[in-house]
DNA sequence: TAACCATATGTGCTCGTGCACATATTTTGA
DNA sequence: TCAAAATATGTGCACGAGCACATATGGTTA
């Protein structure tokens, strides 16, 4: 009834060899005779043996040092979220052997990025998780990794040219094409929808216009039920600026009944507009459950935000690594996470699910 | 710079004791002079020790036995998601000696339910996972477990009367008013909503009355926009008999614009019009992520479907029981886990993360 | 003061693996 | 035919914690 768990000792008795051979036949340390290396194999095969992982990490007893290269969270609040996920993924990888050396950058200052992974570099770790939205700084720092030949999980930010790292987090085009489908639930045919990007480097970010095409291809797919105006402001954070900047949009394009601000910061735009004073009969779709867009969610001057789940992805890419570093399993390819869907009736039940379970987090790091 | 784990080792030198003392502070065995064991305990605190649960895995080496009852996956296609979150659960603990019995009991079938809860009792496991919508054979369960003394966990269906007992699922009331707002932003004022219960045992399952009850506030607290319309339907898998009760409601009922099918049939209930040739301009909100709702939201003849996470369920289920089983961490109570708004533009994305990383699966065994 | 008991404290083995080193066996070359 | 070299195989310890048992210490009593 209660079958034992294989160890290599059993197969080392079927086989009629010593632990050693068995150990040398799974690791394929060589210097085993064919016939034996055969009959252990056999044996492994017909027993179903499985390593045991506990006593595996035990006796390894290596420690790993995985790197983070992330924006300052006291920059943006967004990143306070992903740092959380990889906090959690910390305290349920401690007992493997995994420090987490993190490494911030000022949010808007590729200088800062440049400056940081170098320090990065320096400080030699076994496997780094990286968000940047700086294109061409992160394919430089990536071929510093390469020539290291660490692993490398990307989160946020899909960067598409480097097709061996990992990456975490949200299919930016389709989210733009679920904002369409927000659109079209929520608006009559042939009125128009602003796509708003707010801050510097949005050329240079690619996953940003990613969400402008998935809007308008959904568009086009819906024989252009609504007309597109899209504009960028960098200065959203001078609220006077920004106030005037949209009085001035919005005098001249008077048929704007949807909004998509194409990042974490939808809670300026309607701060400004209140400001302002314009009133808000807009279907307004945002990202990211910052506290700031959640308050205004609840209180119906957000429509939607969409959430990528920033929590799971630091979570994700932590673990991503450990699965690398702990088992060698080099799946590590691309990982969409979910496009949630929220508005105020399902919101708090995402801000509550943050917490997983302490087994839930331990376990994640083991299975074969 | 790298600073080392404390070990128990290290705790005793520095209280001058042996490791066995050490052993005995921490466990609380006593037999240990006063004196002695505040010194140990200063040294724990100050040194900061966390056992290394690893080492203590290996070290107990016990089995543990987590017994499932669960409805019959070939009964309902639903049931065979949380099965596949349990089984991602089992692949992540059985290194820490974790054993999974399953029992599945017919799901239209109290009597089914109470014969294989007997067979688990007697089967003697060490936690149970349960999830029914027999209310009264559920708290009769209850009470058997109570009597050995064994943690218990709900999925799925909330029986409120069991304070005690873990519950993972969705928040029943919530997603009734969460469809509210669907129909609310879908359609317009003063049409009707058709409320469809599909299935037996509707009035003993408590959570299907909940929706209800979540969809009828929602429509109190916004001025009563929509009329309600509520049925139940035991046969829906007859879609002739389906049918013809279809196209009476509807020719009776014919503002009905917006229907709410409040579990997993949905589908059921798109064929049954289908077969009577009722046209499908109807907003439709249903329940569950299972492959045939999943087309006919590719379709558009499903405008919503819930999401509850059923494999996220069965698989945070396990590992509450296994928090409790390795850390006596005694804190399961309730968990609502977020209501997933699912549309044709991110469902795949949905179906695709139903696979978590190796690491983060076994990781989630232990931080404590 | 020896004998005894109770309580306090220390030691050694275990869990399953990995790895270094010790030992056994076969092959090679003169 | 025997030693040296090359290869094959076996053994012992470590990892950190848990637990059983061995030993030490203090106090009480005859």
């Amino acid at each position: 009834m209660k079958k034992k768990r294989i160890r290599i000792k059993d197969i080392a008795e079927a086989a009629d060899v010593s632990r050693g051979t068995v150990d040398r036949v799974i690791h394929n340390r060589g210097k085993v005779a064919p016939q034996v290396k055969a009959k252990v194999e056999a044996a492994i095969l017909s027993l179903g043996y499985s390593p045991n992982i506990i006593a595996r990490t035990l006796a390894n007893n290596k420690e790993y040092h995985i790197a983070t290269l992330i924006p300052l969270p006291e920059d943006d609040i967004f990143w306070k979220l992903p740092q959380i996920g990889i906090q959690q993924a910390f305290e349920a990888t401690r007992d493997f052997g995994i420090h987490i050396d993190q490494f911030y950058f000022k949010m808007d200052d590729p200088v800062s990025f440049v400056n940081e992974s170098e320090k990065l570099v320096e400080a030699r770790p076994d496997a780094v998780l990286m968000a940047t939205q700086f294109y061409r700084e992160a394919i430089n720092f990536y071929r510093q990794i390469e020539k290291i030949d660490i692993p490398l999980v990307g989160i946020n930010t899909h960067i598409k040219e480097l097709d061996k790292v990992g990456y975490i987090g949200q299919n930016s085009y389709q989210s733009g094409v679920l904002a369409g489908k927000l659109f079209d639930i929520s608006l009559h045919e042939n009125v128009d929808i602003l796509i708003l990007h707010l801050g510097s480097s949005v050329s240079n970010a690619m996953h940003i216009m990613d969400k402008k095409r998935g809007l308008m291809d959904y568009n086009n797919n819906h024989n252009n039920k609504f007309g597109i105006i899209n504009v960028e402001f960098r200065e959203y954070r001078d609220l006077d600026k920004f106030g005037y900047f949209l009085s001035d949009v919005f005098s001249r394009e008077t048929n704007i009944k949807g909004v998509f601000i194409t990042n974490s910061r939808a809670h300026y735009f309607i701060n400004a507009l209140d400001r302002m004073g314009i009133s808000n009969d807009l279907c307004t779709v945002g990202f990211d459950l910052i506290e700031k867009n959640c308050i205004l969610l609840r209180k119906g001057e957000i429509d939607f935000l969409i959430n990528q789940d920033p929590v799971r992805q630091g979570n994700l890419g932590i673990h991503t690594l450990v699965d690398q570093l702990l088992f060698n399993r080099s799946d590590a390819t691309i990982t969409y996470l979910p496009l949630d869907i929220v508005v105020a009736e399902n919101l708090d039940l995402y801000l509550l699910s943050n917490t997983p379970s302490t087994s839930e987090i331990k376990t994640q790091i083991m299975a074969k």
